[in-house]
DNA sequence: GTGATTGCAAATCTTTTGCACTAAA
DNA sequence: TTTAGTGCAAAAGATTTGCAATCAC
């Protein structure tokens, strides 16, 4: 088995391999084959369950629980975050940099808003003892008539 | 927001019953009961599991699916509101007028921010079709060191 | 009385866990 | 080989549902 890529002129797993292994990571299929679904460049919101659909649908093998496991672990090492706009569902967001969310709820469906668009001002300072781990913005749309 | 309890002298089940009445729903002994547990002048965020609990320590017979129940019709007829803060579980907020929250990761707990203290501007316009229902703004804080 | 409301237990849905098995290093 | 990672099925929580019993009006 080959161990070793030496250079990036010979990717034949593309940039996920590296990704992960920047990340530490180690590369195993399913690993890699989600990480190719999600990183492929258009960012993307998704849940656990449809990130398995969409894997089945391309004819990659995982289970439902390593998915979960996947997401939790590309969330943990910063190549996802977590964003929170439904209390029954978790999505996944694979643009990491700093910005908000439109949330359509009649369509559960995500869109960013890029953080220059916001400005959040005049925030009085958090309680003693606690620091800003990120702040949250989420524009909640329903459809007009 | 307090003149509410003005005239309690003449109203025997307190405030809560005309509350109930106001909003259509029927005074049942439950609800009037998780009524005065839950607006009592006092801005409270809670879960349906710790407004169970609470109710019974209060000695209140309730069952769990009625607190459910109870919490939806109260936030569907403009009682409270949720807040979608952990994908695990559902808050919901006895205020109900414009405001944002700090969320304690550390303790899941809740704290308001007045609206006036947050201010959201340069907001893209929302995509054709959809309208803003609301914005959520959720600061996220972790402990210090 | 009549229809709304409740309790209870079972069902559902999302997410996690335990453990034997497989695969990366 | 050695240990991390995976699948599977079962478990765990949170929430909902179905239906007979009960309550408000």
């Amino acid at each position: 088995m080959v161990d070793k890529f030496v250079s990036s002129a010979s990717r034949p797993f593309g940039p996920s391999l590296e990704r992960l292994r920047a990340a530490g990571l180690r590369p195993t299929r399913q690993r890699l084959a989600l990480a190719k679904l999600l990183f492929n460049g258009i960012d993307c919101h998704i849940s656990a369950e449809a990130l398995h659909e969409e894997a089945e649908a391309a004819g990659i093998r995982v289970s439902l629980a390593t998915v979960y496991n996947t997401l939790h672990q590309f969330t943990a090492v910063g190549l996802m975050r977590e964003i929170v706009v439904d209390s029954q569902r978790s999505y996944f967001d694979t643009n990491v940099s700093d910005h908000h969310h439109f949330f359509h709820e009649s369509t559960s469906r995500l869109q960013d808003i890029p953080a220059e668009d916001v400005r959040v001002a005049r925030l009085p300072a958090p309680p003693a003892g606690a620091r800003v781990k990120r702040i949250d913005v989420i524009v909640r749309l329903e459809e007009k008539e």
